[in-house]
DNA sequence: GCGGCGTCTAATGTATACATTTAGGCAGAA
DNA sequence: TTCTGCCTAAATGTATACATTAGACGCCGC
């Protein structure tokens, strides 16, 4: 058989090689915008700065790479991967997409009443969070099922590619369904919107249920331009509310 | 300012590095099968066969993991990804969609005459690759403007985010747009495909410069669907014209 | 003064020795 | 016989010395 296993792996059950400790320290540090895309990282100045050899280090750059925050330089090196305001409404949109791709084959292929009860369950406890009147109170319990929710319906495609594309587009901090959630000050100007999104949500599982599987790819999209409403009002705001919202850190043009 | 040129790059002038003739090398072994999905790649035991040592081929087998054709395993090394029917044809649907999306972006925000017009040339070009009975007669040609077309309809998009994603899912051998072509052998089973493919090129080109979003984005999906349904028949044929389809060494399960 | 050429330097590429970790086998005791 | 614990080997992680390259800079000749 051409499936060997093996024995290696180094501090790792600890929970950190070295490498691993570079890509968080470099990870954090590009989100938070202290490397600004088109930095090129030196492997010797890095390596020194982060403590470590080169060899970690490259490895940490690599896997970077793999997730899209770093670039590879042409005749080699690496550079931190620049983003503009079109690069985020794009990833928004390609987001919105791919969740329309996972959505509707869900209601193609069809899901089980058992594999859908989780979906259902979530959008109840989502329901959960709002008061009477309509107004969001466990602010930090709704962003983990509304993360729970979209993850589910990546799931629900059944098919591991689009589970793992979904994955990567979101990997990119302004790409993720909870990344222009509002700010706990600014619940108060968001409110339609959070309204609105547990709309989607229930259309999305109605959709899925009843094997519409164009209403809930459209209805998916609809949801994912949310953020870039939400997006665009965090801009006209002014410099005040976007620095409130680390995700944006690091996007530059 | 913090983008800094620099000097460095080795061999890489004249053409090849160790790391990436290892890379050339590797990718070559798995899309021709000979390391099948799964396969674990010990680094000695595979530097040694490469002869180079274990840095270079690290690199190597780093960015054969952003290309999709490896995973790093859990606790360290890498394996051979495994891809069976299902992920063919996800792939392949993934590709429709992105392509849709690069479409329909492309109608919705409009193209000048001036970028379109390489877009018709193509199309006019392919029409030349046939009989006046609609017969292919050059093959070879066929199939570099089909690939051309594509990366154009990436283009107009002008989304660098699209033109990425769209380049990653074709990186897979079996999600690019040539690689259910029929085989010179066996055209005249496929005749049809390519008339309908060419019809699919021209409504393409129709809805993005009337500015049909929804129209060539199904157009662009219905596309990519040919792809699927040649290698539906091709794996009906049974194993001998599935041996002469070179994407597909790679696929087991 | 200007242009070309050589050298120098900074950066990445490569090899390799050593460290670390774990699987799995072997041996001894209950 | 079986369980337990150690020990070895095999694999990846890490550091580091050295090789290679290309650009920068300055010297020299025209």
């Amino acid at each position: 058989m051409s499936k060997n296993d093996s024995r290696a792996v180094p501090k790792a059950s600890n929970g950190k090689t070295h490498a691993i400790r570079a890509l968080l320290d470099l990870r954090q540090r590009i989100l938070a915008g202290q490397l600004p895309g088109g930095t090129r990282l030196y492997e010797v100045a890095m390596a020194e700065e982060l403590n470590i050899s080169r060899t970690p280090l490259r490895e940490a750059m690599s896997r970077l790479t793999e997730e899209g925050l770093l670039e590879r330089a042409m005749g080699g090196g690496f550079v931190v991967r620049s983003f503009g305001y079109a690069d985020v409404a794009d990833a928004i949109e390609l987001r919105g997409v791919l969740e329309g791709m996972a959505a509707r084959l869900a209601a193609e292929r069809g899901v089980s009443a058992q594999n859908m009860a989780p979906l259902e369950q979530i959008v109840v406890d989502l329901d959960n969070c709002f008061e009477t009147d309509g107004e969001l109170i466990d602010f930090e319990r709704y962003s983990e099922l509304n993360e729970a929710f979209h993850n589910s319906i990546a799931r629900l495609a059944g098919s591991a590619i689009v589970i793992r594309e979904l994955e990567r587009a979101k990997s990119l901090p302004f790409a993720s369904p909870s990344a222009f959630l509002p700010d706990k000050a600014d619940i108060q100007n968001f409110r339609r919107s959070l309204i609105i999104a547990q709309e989607h949500h229930r259309g999305l599982v109605d959709a899925i249920k009843a094997r519409e599987g164009s209403r809930a790819e459209m209805i998916a999209r609809e949801h994912a331009r949310i953020a870039r409403k939400n997006l665009d009002y965090i801009l006209m705001q002014g410099g005040d509310l976007a620095s409130h919202m680390p995700s944006l850190a690091l996007v530059v043009e």
